[in-house]
DNA sequence: AGATGAGTTAACATATTCTTAATGTTGGGC
DNA sequence: GCCCAACATTAAGAATATGTTAACTCATCT
């Protein structure tokens, strides 16, 4: 949520942590971008009168990037200047909610927000999943790399697959124990290892990414 | 409610039981450490000025515990000594009540902070931190600083997620150990130096600041 | 039955993180 | 301005988590 007046700042993000939702706010434009990129979050907010980079040009320059073709983004604007309306929905805007903001009406928008964004993830999901030049397709249990295919275990998939639903997440053993696994059976504690070796020598070294202490993650 | 004067016990559980609150009263600090433990109340109230254990150590020793991280805890203090409310507030307190004591007054003041508990119960904590141009992701367990991903071990990351939990906050050695390491681990008091030497090669330097005598602070 | 390959285990190697201990530096009371 | 306790710094090595390899089990296929 990007917006120059740190009141309003506060007052929606009161509310929004209030029902559950993880908030990260900026007060400008840069910032915004900054956030974003590093964090790419389910949905976003942005004032349009804002000093410097103003809400649209901050939803143009994240249209830009691939990662944020999904992303659901809306406009916060005083009622009156509604030709910004044009504007913000040309540049790939999804939505814009008026000044002032009644509580109730806003966080029934942004529900509706983000069950839309949900939605668009779920449907995405088709068995394929396309990230960082591998494609990892679940029908036919395969991943493919600079067009060569590489077959991969159940297992050395399942762990896989799980890494990769959410890049950049860091997994414990645990959860991954749990997931790939199930949680009734038992196996010894070099067992993960020994597929990720096997998952490294097969799809490459550089993808999964041990965080000693904690567990592995994807990564780009 | 700790107090060793019964009257004043009395009198405020007389006045507390009348609004439909369920008191549990004790006489000294170990007795209302061991009723708090037992019972882990919404609210606590502390007389300042006890023999043997004050309130302010009682204060502290529940603020090492996990369990009371969010548990409003207040203070009772005769006006004079204000002295009192600075070290109240440093120990962790999060407000204190000056005798001679209003019921009115009193009343109006717990109701308050017994909201505030409420809130802070609902909100869940947020993986995601943004503060001082640093983005802590718990999730990822990274800290991105100026579009770097900057990657921590994990004793660093936790420590420096403590610190960042209350910007400005004092954290004392003590309270680091009891909340990083935990109670059970007992190691050399150079440890913690160490480790805030290689946060602030990683993140900076100017972000922990060292209160001598007292502990570290994460600021602006 | 024998071959095959996935999954697991165990033993040992390696690497990073954590801790210690020795020594240097600071800041506040006097 | 001196002193001392509290902190900072550094490097070394202890502690742990993970990496690696090879062998073993077990089901499946031929």
């Amino acid at each position: 949520m990007v917006d120059d007046e740190p009141d309003i700042l506060e007052f929606l993000r009161y509310n929004l942590v209030k029902e559950g939702y993880n908030v990260l706010t900026a007060s400008n434009g840069e910032e915004g971008i900054k956030i974003a990129v590093a964090e790419v979050p389910n949905l976003i907010i942005l004032d349009i009168m804002m000093p410097k980079m103003d809400g649209v040009e901050v939803c143009r320059q994240l249209r830009n990037r691939p990662e944020f073709d999904r992303t659901v983004i809306t406009f916060l604007t005083a009622r009156e200047e509604d030709y910004s309306q044009i504007a913000a929905l040309d540049v790939g805007g999804d939505d814009y909610i008026t000044k002032p903001i009644r509580p109730r009406v806003f966080l029934s928008r942004v529900k509706a927000l983000l069950r839309r964004s949900e939605r668009a993830e779920v449907i995405e999901e088709p068995d394929v999943i396309n990230v960082a030049g591998l494609i990892i397709d679940k029908e036919r249990v395969t991943v493919t790399k600079d067009e060569e295919v590489i077959e991969l275990a159940k297992k050395e998939f399942e762990l896989l697959h799980l890494l990769v639903s959410k890049p950049g997440k860091v997994f414990s053993r645990e959860e991954i124990f749990n997931k790939v696994w199930g949680t009734d059976v038992i196996v010894g504690n070099r067992t993960i290892d020994v597929h990720i070796r096997k998952l490294r020598e097969k799809i490459g070294e550089h993808y999964i990414k041990t965080i000693k202490g904690i567990g592995y993650k994807f990564e780009f």
